[in-house]
DNA sequence: AGAATTTCGTTAGGCGGCTAACTGTCCGCC
DNA sequence: GGCGGACAGTTAGCCGCCTAACGAAATTCT
């Protein structure tokens, strides 16, 4: 479970009276924030604990997927399968896909090959660069893990209609290019001030 | 930022066709899921860039909300003010409220004593128990602190209506009550299987 | 009253992120 | 053709979270 959070969130009048003080806050802003933290949260949580168990963590579970995307082919059944793009392979294009640094994947592929899912192999021009392959074993154990994780991520969200999936996604969206748009700014007011 | 996730999400396309390969992958289902993790996640990032630049966690953060709302009458200005609860203010309820381990709660209480913005004392009555207390200095960086905060989270949500909000917290509420049953049964499994 | 259990806070050690600095390799430019 | 940058991967060290185990104090059970 990522980031330490309020076990119960603050009730909406709580957040009304908050705000006579604060006139900042947005009463409904602030809640459909921390509902959007929380559920999150908890729903990380329920896989991460199905990632615990098979000793794996989110971070190389997610390098394991994205290794696992570039060695298949991918289109195989598609009809324009040669214009499949092979996924990243260098620890530096995986640490993009990933959204962690170089160092970071250092340490996620040293502990993958620790475990036999993955080798290292120089590249053969470029003495600088790796290539990070997924073993037989790590496949393997894609295939046997991916099911349950599936069914798990599944069953979280059965509650929800198709209709109100569709909707669900389509206001995350809109807030993601919003923190986007937000993130860029604060980093542009960052570069500007320093 | 805390876990680390895809930067680019899996088209709706490609889900649909490694769901040919997985039964268990319920497309849509899985969309709903990363695009919750991956908004969550660059929420949290906005947020989060503005605590590090006022040199403090998440996890401190809320330690001093905590407080915070245990210190301040609270009711001060509610009719029935005498049935308003003092919040937590030993670490062990600061853990439980903060959903994180007594250990970890007793290293963020140690930073957070170290920057003065908290003071533990004993408690007199019960000697293996501390008191938690928020100094003045950390009522004022609250103070100066929380109106950006919350301008933050506003703005963040800005893109949603009011009507867009009531409908995104029933959706979530609606995922995170399926989450924690599912963690309950995860839990019940363990204990059953040990 | 004394022993066993519970509870509180802390410590020790691990893990997974991060930044900053380093080594080695490639490339462009004079 | 050598030299200064740019880039790949690693290392070192920090922080925040975790679990496990501990000593001290309170509580419960005989």
């Amino acid at each position: 479970m990522p980031h330490l959070l309020l076990k119960d969130l603050p009730r909406f009048e709580c957040l009304l009276e908050a705000a006579k003080e604060f006139p900042d806050l947005d009463p409904s802003a602030a809640e459909a924030y921390l509902h959007l933290l929380r559920t999150s949260d908890e729903a990380f949580g329920v896989t991460e604990r199905n990632l615990t168990e098979h000793n794996i963590s989110q971070g190389r579970f997610c390098v394991l997927m994205l290794l696992w995307r570039s060695t298949r082919p991918g289109g195989r059944n598609l009809p324009d399968a040669d214009a499949i793009v092979i996924g990243p392979r260098n620890p530096a294009e995986l640490a993009e896909a990933a959204n962690v640094t170089r160092a970071t994947m250092t340490g996620l592929v040293d502990t993958l090959e620790r475990d036999g899912y993955v080798v290292r192999e120089p590249d053969p021009v470029d003495r600088r660069m790796m290539s990070v392959c997924l073993t037989a074993k790590g496949e393997r154990f894609l295939r046997e893990f991916l099911p349950g994780h599936f069914r798990i991520t599944s069953t979280v969200m059965s509650t929800l209609t198709e209709n109100e999936r569709k909707t669900l996604v389509r206001l995350l969206a809109k807030i993601q290019s919003q923190a986007a748009a937000l993130q860029a700014s604060q980093q542009e007011a960052w570069s500007a001030s320093s």
